[in-house]
DNA sequence: CCGGATCCGTAACGATACTG
DNA sequence: CAGTATCGTTACGGATCCGG
């Protein structure tokens, strides 16, 4: 009847008391990108039942970490976005997010994994120096293999989208590949490096794509993420 | 009769393919403190089944997170112990652990709950400047409430053991409350302020309690833990 | 006593069907 | 589009048992 809990006055305990169930993550990890719809969700998760969306759903919202909106007038869809426990829970998840690129080898990839370049994009983006973004307004078309997302910059916010209808007003747009955006989130390559080796290729704007070179870390760590790291 | 997985090229579901099932990363944190043995696990994770702690063994070792080993001659006990993998999980785990604390309010903390002093301090420790404690080697007893637990700093190596056994050889005893605790990993408070408003308590050798002092930062909270914070 | 394995009832999840 | 209802399957929790 009641739902399960650890039992323990421990920070990490409730937190996962909260998020640490099935899918919960994830679904915060979609919503990372922006307000996304229930059939978004549905349609990105692939494999979670429609019943259980709509149970995570609602005990993200009655814990803080979301709330349901109704856009303006054209569209007037219903949609989820994260409050500020949520946002607040999206920086914290991009430690945990790097870790586990450890075991995003080639190897071990099943031939029928789902990809959205959006994925490891907003965990990038939560990595971009947010004062160097207050006067830009550029929208960035990442091609990642096969799959396509545009990261809008504007004054200060970022927002994901998947790349389906609007026509190419990007104004940057960004060529690479899963293991270029795995080796980088790894730590094994710089951006400037895989630029250099022609593992990333940019079109267009060269200011706006100097601009996102400049606003990103130049490397990416774990340990350059997480302050007061271990030495040894 | 596969691992259910989620299918899923993504670094956060990888992740959490490893370590998203219940009980996981709250094994982890037990192996924070430092190597523990089954029936300690058994014993601090009040209501994982006992056939659960042996799964959750087997698959964090095979993922490299762990491994087992026996320790030196007059104990020969087995031990379960943190690999490199673990050690950077337990700093990914830091932010999540802080964001969680949020939850830790005392309306909503359960009669029942259990408590143990070593939790926030597995936390509280991986904060530790490593570079200040190189040249230390110094034990400090935390009386948190009825809790207690003594961490050894010692050469830049923590271990936090349950305390039980070992006689009052302690350097510095540290005597304050849960809740004292919780507003300090919330960031609401401060370790100078908290030990000014008498809320921390500090006995013994005043060199070695001004080092504690030291070697911790002066506030906690995720926005200092975790870089690149998002400015608004 | 330590480090599990086995068994079984219950809770959580997944897939499909159905509804306002 | 945004869910609820139902039902078979998997995962978990508690107890018991077993070998070193």
């Amino acid at each position: 009847m009641t739902r399960r809990t650890y039992g323990q006055y421990c920070g990490l305990a409730r937190g996962l008391d909260v998020v640490g169930e099935r899918w919960t993550l994830l679904i915060v990890r979609e919503l990372m990108a922006g307000p996304r719809r229930y059939s978004d969700l549905l349609d990105a998760l692939d494999g979670i039942g429609t019943s259980l969306l709509a149970s995570r759903l609602r005990q993200l919202e009655d814990a803080g970490v979301l709330f349901k909106r109704r856009l303006p007038k054209p569209s007037a869809s219903l949609v989820y976005q994260l409050g500020d426990a949520g946002r607040e829970l999206a920086r914290a998840l991009v430690p945990l997010a790097l870790w586990g690129v450890r075991y995003q080898t080639n190897e071990e990839r099943q031939p029928d994994d789902t990809y959205r370049a959006e994925w490891p994009l907003v965990f990038i983006a939560q990595l971009i120096d947010r004062d160097k973004t207050q006067d830009l307004d550029y929208r960035y078309l990442f091609c990642i293999g096969d799959s396509q997302a545009l990261m809008q910059v504007r004054h200060g916010e970022i927002n994901i989208f998947e790349h389906t209808s609007d026509p190419d007003d990007a104004d940057v747009t960004i060529v690479t590949n899963e293991a270029t955006v795995v080796d980088i989130s790894a730590g094994r390559l710089t951006i400037t490096e895989a630029i250099q080796d022609g593992r990333i290729a940019l079109q267009g704007n060269d200011v706006a794509a100097a601009r996102l070179v400049d606003m990103l870390p130049e490397r990416i760590s774990l340990g350059s993420v997480v302050t007061s790291a271990i030495s040894e």
